[in-house]
DNA sequence: TCATTTTTGAGGTACGCACCTCAATTCTTG
DNA sequence: CAAGAATTGAGGTGCGTACCTCAAAAATGA
């Protein structure tokens, strides 16, 4: 039978109340009797039965993910794992819940999260572009005891913060050695779009991108990276622009998440010229494109394993344990319209 | 507050008695006291706490892993992985075990199998080769009552038992689009090279393979399949044979997870011809020849993930619940020398 | 209708731990 | 050595559910 405080108490020698003092780190324990119960622990491999513990406790875990409120495919999805996620664990006493908030003043959102207070959410995942601000609020959230995850987003790595997501860099280096290697020998150019090069996934994207492109593939080209702004007429402009400037453009990497815009530039003005195309996230006009064989491959990071990664971070960090690494590490998958799934 | 079943017995208007009989699936319940409670759990939004139940019931879950003695690296990551998982559920009543035996001979199999009874272990996770009797003998597990999960492997897939892999033909595919692509437009043979063509996972990759470069790389030919019989001087030389008799060759494709013996026969062979080579399933050999740029890439299912999966089915199949399917696909991964993290 | 079977309710114990109180004991420190 | 402080032990309650027993009530059948 697997040992209980009870058994430990008689191994160690000392009371059941002492045992918990120790177990729960209350005060009034003398170092001696806390070697005593370590040492006990040990031999006799006591550990805690986590329901007994969760019951006893009757604590609910409320965690909340902070999201942009903008509207691409790739967020809508993301909200609708995180959906998901909160009906799974309803039945384990955790609340989660998903806050859309402007992301384009660094003030306001650094206003909100100094706005979280530490018992009315046990954990928070930010998804929000670097800002010092909120480098900041960050910083005070987890003085405040607040449990955070940087969640897919672009802030410089906290070191009291855990992260979930990908490393940009290799992501890009990804892209860039599908592209290479998909275009072959062919020399050319490759155009690249983003959204913004201002938020530092995109830079850091591109320097994998380049660093490939440069080094293993000396016939192609990258041209200077354009900017949508998220404005349609804007792309379709400097695409267009781009592509009878640059007749020899053989492939095209949209580095953001939302591929839509750029890509339906690039197919209006490009006629029949094949073209390899390259572009980030999973969402369903990437799949469609995928589908279609007008994208030849997808950079993405799952967003399901995403949300249920960071929730069960801070669930292990609430709990005083350390995450298992192995299961936390967020893949860059490379997704063909060979091992895209459904369903 | 969340509503326990005091109160849903309230709600109800029936006794506690009454609502454990129903939650427990007892005898001796009039259905009209069934539907009463039925209603008022969709009332209330009655939810089971499981951490109540697990205490309550104080029930360890007992699940086996049953493995092929095999030395091959990836079973040895698959093991490791088992002992991972194995150490982490300790803490959750979860007891893990892994079993090794011959995969020979079906008979012995399926021996082994009948022989595994319902009350000492609750689920059991079967990677074995495909035969009539061993499908049999899961079969007959799974009356018992015994949650069987088809483990990475080549059996048919069985209506009652659940399945933790890849797709092989979609995994076959995958590496033929990639062959293909990688390739570029140069005309030549793709050696394939399998341990045997017996198993059901290697015909499925073959057939995956083969459609891809059929319909898609009409200048590309797939030679037959070379059977190493995981002998390593079988294989030096069929390979050495097939490599002199086809010089125009520029791909190989390891079907089966062992790649050594095979790639090692290649690379003697091969002076310093430029080779596209894609084998399946990441150990430290394809992770160090991918690092080596030896091989250019990697079709992998994620061991542990799979082994992580597979024991929440067979824990969720344990408390009649459904497991949460998407959490439970296996991707088929493509991993590159950018992509392949570590740690 | 009466006997039998089925259904229901009341109440208790157990699971392993957290958290609380109060008194007893041991250690400090001057 | 005394007074105060720190440490320890004993004991109890509650968390929400499972599982058991026994008696009472209701439904069923002949």
């Amino acid at each position: 039978m697997r040992p209980t405080t009870k058994d430990l108490a008689e191994a160690a020698g000392v009371s059941l109340a002492t045992i918990d003092r120790v177990l729960n780190e209350r005060p009034n324990v003398s170092s001696k009797a806390a070697r005593k119960v370590a040492e006990a622990i040990e031999r006799i491999g006591f550990v805690r039965n986590p329901a007994a513990v969760a019951l006893a406790r009757n604590k609910t875990y409320r965690f909340r993910f902070v999201l942009p409120t903008s509207g691409d495919q790739y967020l809508a999805e993301l909200i609708a794992r995180v959906s998901e996620a909160k009906e799974a664990l309803r039945t384990d006493s955790t609340e989660v819940e998903a806050e859309q908030i402007a992301m384009s003043d660094p003030h306001q959102v650094a206003k909100y999260l100094t706005g979280i207070d530490h018992d009315a959410v046990d954990g928070v995942a930010v998804m929000a572009p670097e800002s010092p601000q909120v480098r900041d609020a960050l910083l005070r959230l987890v003085e405040r005891g607040v449990k955070v995850v940087q969640f897919l987003s672009g802030q410089e790595r906290l070191e009291s913060a855990d992260y979930v997501g990908v490393d940009n860099f290799a992501a890009g280096a990804t892209a860039g050695k599908i592209a290479g290697r998909f275009i072959g020998d062919r020399p050319g150019k490759i155009m690249v779009v983003a959204e913004t090069m201002m938020a530092l996934d995109s830079i850091q994207r591109r320097l994998g991108f380049d660093s490939i492109i440069n080094a293993q593939f000396p016939h192609l080209v990258s041209l200077p990276s354009l900017e949508t702004y998220a404005d349609e007429r804007r792309a379709d402009l400097i695409i267009r622009r781009t592509l009878q400037h640059n007749p020899d453009t053989v492939a095209v990497y949209v580095l953001s998440s939302e591929a839509r815009g750029p890509l339906t530039a690039v197919w209006n003005t490009q006629g029949g010229r094949p073209l390899t195309v390259i572009v980030h996230e999973r969402t369903p006009f990437s799949e469609q494109a995928l589908m279609d064989e007008r994208i030849d491959a997808v950079i993405a990071q799952d967003p399901g394993h995403a949300v249920r990664s960071a929730l069960r971070i801070m669930r292990a960090r609430s709990d005083h344990r350390e995450p298992l690494a192995s299961q936390e590490r967020i893949r860059i998958e490379v997704l063909l319209k060979e091992n895209i799934q459904f369903e």
